[in-house]
DNA sequence: TGTACATCAGTGAACGCGCGTTCACTGATGTAC
DNA sequence: TGTACATCAGTGAACGCGCGTTCACTGATGTAC
């Protein structure tokens, strides 16, 4: 079997007549984010993602015993995606504070890209549920934004920990706290508009310049 | 019946060799806050609730015919405690930065004082099953948002209503993100800290004095 | 002030549903020789 | 290159559970007269 219709395969239910699914893994994670999408991770059963897959609900025992180690594959997938980005993000950008704009706005756009993966990953239930691995993510990848903030604070002589750490903190909150915003409609009556994606971009983009000029600036 | 006996009863489990509950209305309400404080607000049921209180899991039925009824009574009270809350805390405070600056804290003392409440007003699941009702609250605080706002900026001469909005948007953006990763517990792993809460609050103050003090110096 | 009656609030048994879980099974795949 | 066998991946029937929902009921409360 080639490489290429494996991947296909892998998006798609099961073929009839076939006994094996072919990449059942991959494809219940990627239903799952779908039925996410469509019905929020509270409405997220095993025997639902099999349905959608044609396949007997017994089946997506053999890759994950539960929902939340099927959710921690999806966070955990989320999480790689998420340090990818960031890091292409920054490839070429050599400003020190146009590094640390590029790293909100990159925030943001992975969130719209796929708001489902997005929620998985900050989901309270993981949270409490999963494996200590998860905890590992995010330290990574606070420390990767810590990183950045500490060079663009460098520029203008400041290296108090205490300082960069606020920077940190805010601007990740920041872009976090407007995601959740928009993704959970609260943006457009905050603001009283109809936000589309391109506008939602250009808001974005205003917020971020906000906070980054004030860092930059020297507050 | 004093008024006094009703209150204290409504907290508890239905008085044994009793009928009727008293207020099972706000005994409803209160126990399941306590419930969603302990296992999520995926968790909670009406069954569970009626159980908690020692009352017929028939009896709920008479006061919210579903979970969503249910959540939204407490997100609309969420909401006017919210709405109350800031008014008062701007009470006495004349200079318009401050009052902007105070809204900030505000919020994440309320978000920190209740947690279940404040993750019942944003959940999702609310806000897609929920009457219209809640979208205007949003919108009332909102509102409110911006016309503090307005005012701060006002100082500087600036009456543009983008920059307004931008200013609000950011700051409403930055206490909703800096109280999600406190609450979900990202904070920690961000920041590298346990943090406690009285140190979460001085993080909040330097967080949002970040943001006050970069509008007001003209960002 | 008492009585009759309507209405309200809570009961408890019953039902169907979808879920997770278990289990003996079977078809497909890969590997040792 | 073929064969035998172990292992893996998926099946489908069965079970128990907790949930929401319905229903005829009963106890308590409030109100009209």
């Amino acid at each position: 079997m080639t490489r290429r219709r494996q991947a296909a395969r892998s998006r798609q239910v099961k073929a009839p007549g076939r006994y094996h699914h072919g990449d059942l893994r991959r494809a219940l994670i990627e239903a799952s984010i779908e039925l996410i999408a469509e019905e929020g991770v509270s409405s997220l059963t095993l025997r639902g993602v099999a349905r959608r897959l044609g396949v007997s609900h017994a089946a997506p025992r053999h890759h994950f015993t539960d929902k939340t180690e099927l959710l921690a594959a999806i966070a955990i997938e989320g999480y790689e995606a998420f340090a990818k980005a960031q890091q292409e993000a920054l490839i070429g950008i050599t400003d020190p504070w146009d590094r640390f704009r590029c790293l909100g706005i990159t925030y943001v756009r992975f969130a719209v890209e796929s708001p489902p993966r997005f929620r998985v990953m900050f989901s309270r239930e993981l949270a409490e549920a999963s494996p200590l691995r998860l905890g590992d993510y995010r330290k990574l990848a606070g420390q990767f934004l810590m990183d950045v903030a500490a060079e663009a604070m460098a520029t203008r002589g400041e290296a108090d920990e205490e300082r960069v750490r606020t920077a940190a903190v805010a601007a990740a909150s920041l872009v976090h706290g407007l995601v959740m915003f928009w993704l959970d409609g609260t943006l457009s009556r905050l603001a009283d508009i109809e936000a589309s994606e391109e506008e939602f971009d250009a808001i974005a983009r205003n917020v971020v310049d906000f906070i980054v000029t004030a860092g930059e600036r020297g507050l």
